[in-house]
RNA sequence: GCCCGAGUGGUGGAAUGGCAGACACGCGGGACUCAAAAUCCCGUGCCGGCAACGGCGUGUGGGUUCGACUCCCUCCUCGGGCACCA
């Protein structure tokens, strides 16, 4: 960090300097007083029942950690509230809410680290966040704000779990999963990291089996992936959200076996089927007990129990040997009639496809590793483009084709045919006899939302030994997380919560009966999932969002975020709206019309992390520069999309422009209205090119814009020089600070007042440029021979071809390079540019 | 391995296929000052030249075009995502 002479000077600038001095700009009382007048006037505050263009403008709320508020928060934040800001100027009725995610394994864990309860470490949090958020200067309606952990809000995150459980959508499921030893819980599959835990990077996940509750948002695959399409969404945020869905077309085929079921398995690749020499089944198959032949009982048993202990996902982590063992049984392949041996191998994944598949080693990488370790036949369908007629040798040839350009061979009537167009006609003619069927598969899993924790909402369930599972009836809710005094987790792999006897202790609601609660809570991201329906409507107990003010608000209109939240939190509130809207409770399937990813915030061109030491903590800055100038300075670091690099230069940059500005303003005279012409287009392409950029938050180049204004305004009217007496138009002026307004909120207020207005900038209008004026009467066009820059004409607007390469040829310097040669060809890009070919 | 994104001065970055380096930081020089800070002015891609000026220049190599940072192909490096998903 600076030294902080300059700040302190300043600041004291007022007292130091002569009495007819201007006085200097103090960004610390500009920014106390505007936060003291907005809270006054209550200007942040949306009529939300009045406002005739509802503008939902929502950020990504924060889980307020104890260390407050780091950068990359601003970062997001003052992005997302120069967007509102800007819409509000454009006349929008803006909603712009902010709230917190107060539940988790985050505040636990930190809890837990210093041995505090949650329920006293997060209000003391979230009043840091909320002075820290204050003191940025967001246009946040402070009357709606939320937390996750209020009862009055997780009440409703039950009544959504109860919504899903009556339609179905939540099941019970005894699956394994992923557990974190250290976390003593268990680990949705994204919340593992190569194999470790998010949370402890150097914590090996385990495999459990436990008892879950998942919402199947397998079912909305399709609608999901589908709707992508129709959404106003940072391409970046569709992409990651689509291959996470992992949609592959392909089929099912059924190979006939010894037993009564067949065994069927997906393949993307029915145009290979001709090649599949055996069958692998997964080690967790239904199938595999009666396919075990009697000698080989032991050999797949072994296997069988050693993979179950493996750990869900180092079992699929890297390129390990294969492994395997042969069932001695064998199936039918419906294509060549040929018996193929069955096997069991752990490479094939119970929870993908039909947990078996058709090993077809010659046209698949991991086939053809297993087959060589195995010793199995390796067997060419498809001759690669461009490869000699003959198909390719496997003793010569050490590798699969998996080329999809490729012609059939060894594939009967098939022989000939591009894999492409052998696809259909082999899975057409297996279907006719019954062996396939056209088959979709998604790489998407159910999502697990239970969690073996204490801070967190109670899943609203019951367990009778009579009724078996009874949903808590929603007059009931919430169900209140019990105030445990020790809730830590343990070994059990059980949640504290089953520790708190009365309140485990429960009648069955259904037979009176006694009975026990579900002792798991929600997944964070089930709180996170809905919380932009809350906003509108905190203030009604009694529904989760009101009817009336949802339809006027909803959907929102502008979201930004971080693209860390691509799949999951992006996905899952997609589904519960998608959900809600399928009950009837939402007149609309898609919560975010438009969402923008920021870009991250890197220290030295590295990420930001503790480990790192390089985390910027934004407190220190501001109270030196002041909110304004570093909320200009992020926004200058890069294109907000993607990001910058902080460094803690450069930040006087912002700080000098606003004192010029200031200065400026304090020399503003009375409307003369004898602008200089070029002063004036300069304002109509800076009133262009700013709103251009503000509408693509390309925030850096708007800011650009503006100093080049400036520099421009105070070059023409002398007081860049100081000269004394110098004095600038009212017009020249009022549009840029309404211009900086979103960027520097508290600045731009005082400017205004001093101006004289005595209604807040924000009440403006936004400025209007003219395309006449915006218009240069006289041109630069830039002369080039050959496509080499030779000479620039200024010549007036408008000229036609011919008189520009006149006056082009009348140029010395052209002339050195045109002369004596003929010219062959002339391109004229009318005002801009001559290229004479010579 | 597969799918994205990005490589431009000393630095952050700017440029609908049309004057590369806007804007800003930093640096050099000057003014003001007893001096310093702040402020203001001038300069600042690289090479050659006193200069006029010339040559080179947007990760690499090729291509399309009158003209390429921009479009196409190859490769390299960095960042992100997915990964035994059949």
């Amino acid at each position: 960090m600076r030294k902080p002479q300059n700040a302190q000077q300043r600041s004291q600038g007022p007292q130091l300097e002569q009495r007819n001095a201007p006085p200097a700009y103090d960004p610390a009382a500009v920014e106390v007083k505007w936060r003291r007048v907005w809270a006054e006037r209550r200007i942040n505050v949306t009529d939300l029942r009045g406002a005739a263009s509802p503008y939902y403008n929502l950020m990504m709320f924060p889980y307020p950690s104890a260390e407050g508020l780091h950068v990359g928060n601003v970062f997001a934040f003052v992005g997302a509230d120069i967007h509102g800001r800007f819409q509000r100027l454009r006349g929008r009725d803006v909603f712009e809410p902010i709230g917190f995610d107060a539940f988790g394994i985050h505040s636990e864990n930190y809890a837990l680290k210093v041995n505090q309860h949650p329920g006293r470490l997060i209000p003391a949090n979230i009043a840091n966040f909320r002075e820290q958020l204050r003191r940025i200067g967001l246009m946040v309606d402070w009357d709606h704000e939320l937390a996750t952990t209020d009862p009055a809000y997780y009440k409703w995150t039950q009544w959504i779990f109860l919504q899903l459980y009556k339609a179905g959508l939540a099941v019970r499921k005894r699956a394994p999963v992923n557990w974190c030893p250290e976390c003593k819980t268990v680990l949705a599959n994204e919340q593992v990291i190569d194999g470790f835990c998010e949370r402890h990077p150097a914590v090996r996940v385990t495999q459990r089996l436990l008892e879950q509750w998942f919402f199947t948002i397998t079912r909305y695959a399709e609608r999901l992936l589908d709707n992508l399409k129709t959404l106003d969404w940072s391409e970046s945020t569709r992409l990651l959200q689509t291959n996470w869905i992992g949609r592959s077309e392909g089929a099912e085929l059924a190979f006939a076996t010894p037993v009564s079921d067949p065994i069927r398995v997906y393949t993307t690749r029915p145009d290979t089927v001709f090649g599949a020499t055996y069958l692998v089944l997964a080690p967790e198959h239904p199938l595999v007990e009666a396919l075990t032949a009697g000698d080989r009982q032991a050999d797949v048993r072994a296997y069988r129990s050693r993979v179950a202990q493996m750990d869900v996902v180092s079992r699929k982590v890297g390129e390990r040997q294969k492994t395997g063992v042969f069932t001695g049984s064998y199936a039918r392949n419906p294509a060549t009639g040929e018996s193929v041996p069955i096997w069991v191998a752990d490479y094939v994944l119970m929870e993908y496809g039909t947990g078996a598949i058709m090993g077809v080693p010659g046209h698949d990488e991991r086939d053809y590793a297993f087959a060589k370790h195995f010793g199995l036949e390796i067997r060419w369908v498809v001759r690669p483009a461009g490869a000699a007629a003959r198909a390719p040798d496997p003793d010569v040839v050490d590798m699969p084709c998996t080329d999809w350009d490729g012609v059939l061979i060894n594939s009967g009537q098939f022989d000939g045919l591009s894999c492409r167009e052998a696809v259909p006609a082999i899975t057409a003619w297996l279907a006719e006899q019954g062996f396939a069927t056209p088959q979709v598969q998604y790489r998407l899993h159910d999502w697990c939302i239970s969690r073996q924790r204490y801070w967190g909402p109670p899943i609203p369930v019951i367990y009778c030994d009579v009724c078996d599972v009874v949903p808590v009836p929603e007059k009931d809710l919430p169900v209140l997380l019990p105030p445990l005094e020790d809730f830590r987790p343990d070994e059990s792999g059980v949640s504290p919560l089953a520790r708190a006897e009365e309140w485990y202790r429960v009648p069955c609601p259904g037979c009176g009966n006694p009975a026990r609660r579900e002792t798991d809570v929600s997944d964070t991201f089930l709180d996170s999932a809905w919380y932009f329906l809350r906003y509108p409507s905190t203030e009604f107990p009694d529904r989760p969002f009101d009817r009336g003010l949802t339809e006027k608000w909803l959907p929102v209109d502008s979201y930004i975020g971080g693209n860390e939240h691509a799949v999951l939190h992006l996905m899952y509130s997609r589904f519960i709206t998608m959900v809600l809207h399928d009950l009837g409770h939402l007149p609309f399937d898609e919560p975010y019309k438009r969402f923008r990813a920021h870009g991250t915030i890197v220290k030295d061109g590295a990420k930001m992390s503790k480990s790192r030491g390089n985390v910027v903590i934004p407190d220190a800055y501001i109270a030196k520069w002041g909110a304004d100038t570093f909320r200009m300075y992020l926004m200058f670091l890069g294109p907000y999309q993607e990001g910058g690099d902080f460094r803690d230069d450069g930040i006087l940059g912002q700080r000098r422009f606003l004192d010029k500005l200031w200065s400026t303003v304090l020399a503003t005279g009375a409307d003369d209205g004898g602008s200089e012409r070029a002063v004036e287009t300069k304002l109509h392409q800076t009133i262009r090119r700013v709103t251009a950029s503000l509408e693509e938050l390309r925030y850096n180049t708007a800011i650009a814009a503006l100093m080049e204004y400036l520099n421009l305004l105070r070059e023409t009217s002398g007081l860049g020089v100081s000269r004394p007496g110098a004095s600038v138009a009212r017009t020249l002026v009022e549009p840029m600070i309404v211009m900086l307004a979103p960027f520097a909120p508290h600045f731009a207020e005082e400017c205004w007042e001093r101006l004289g207005h005595a209604q807040s900038v924000f009440r403006a209008p936004w400025p209007a440029w003219d395309e006449a004026r915006a218009r240069e009467d006289e041109v630069e066009v830039a002369v080039q021979v050959n496509g080499k820059l030779r000479g620039r004409l200024t010549i007036p607007r408008g000229l036609s071809q011919q008189q520009v390469v006149d006056r082009a040829l009348a140029d010395a310097a052209v002339r050195r390079f045109v002369d004596g040669k003929a010219i062959r060809k002339v391109v004229y890009v009318q005002d801009k540019l001559v290229n004479l070919v010579v």
